[in-house]
DNA sequence: GCCTGGATCCAT
DNA sequence: TGGATCCAGGCC
């Protein structure tokens, strides 16, 4: 499992990454799904004008993101999507990274009956929405623990070269004017 | 309090 | 391209 050492790491973007390739696994009501991510999107802290922390902005729903790294942040997005980020970097320094998309490698069977839809070995999940319907998160899980035993990353022995990472502008994020440029959204060829 | 619009998804 | 669907955040 990922040590909260890792989480704490101040550079988020070397983070959302490091974090292609990774091993996402769920479990509770017995039931365990498990994903290698192969989508993110960094999220800088205060500085940031796509981040809900943006300015120092400090409320009910952002308060998760100022917390220590290695805690998990979910929030509803366009009333029904929940959305789930892995909050980074020391204490007071609101980084988070969304999860994007992952390609399920246990509990497909579960997924398909989460979401309703058909999946095909290998099939990507893509858009954050489709991750965490597939994998049952919600905002339940906001604040929570990614070292403890319903939420967790591991290490796979996934090597990947620079030239398989696609880095482009993040999607969705058009009020945060030129900051909405940056290149801060990683995904697996 | 009320109003606006959103780190989306899918069918059209 | 728009409808679903609802809450957080900002402003009154």
């Amino acid at each position: 499992m990922l040590p909260l050492s890792y989480y704490q790491n101040e550079d988020v973007l070397f983070l959302a990454r490091d974090l292609l390739g990774k091993k996402l696994t769920t479990q509770f009501n017995n039931e365990v799904t498990a994903a290698l991510i192969t989508e993110t999107e960094a999220y800088v802290g205060e500085t940031d004008k796509a981040s809900h922390a943006y300015g120092g902005r400090r409320t009910r729903r952002t308060e998760v993101m100022y917390r220590a790294g290695g805690v998990s942040y979910v929030y509803l997005c366009y009333g029904m999507h929940n959305m789930f980020n892995i909050v980074t970097g020391a204490s007071g320094v609101p980084h988070a990274i969304l999860i994007r998309g992952v390609k399920l490698v246990e509990g497909m069977e579960i997924a398909m009956r989460r979401t309703g839809k058909e999946l095909k070995k290998d099939e990507k999940i893509n858009g954050p929405g489709n991750v965490t319907k597939s994998m049952g998160i919600s905002r339940e899980h906001n604040g929570l623990s990614l070292t403890g035993e319903i939420i967790y990353l591991e290490k796979t022995r996934m090597i990947i070269p620079p030239e398989e990472i696609i880095v482009s502008a993040r999607i969705g994020v058009s009020y945060a004017g030129n900051d909405a440029l940056l290149p801060y959204r990683f995904r697996l060829k």
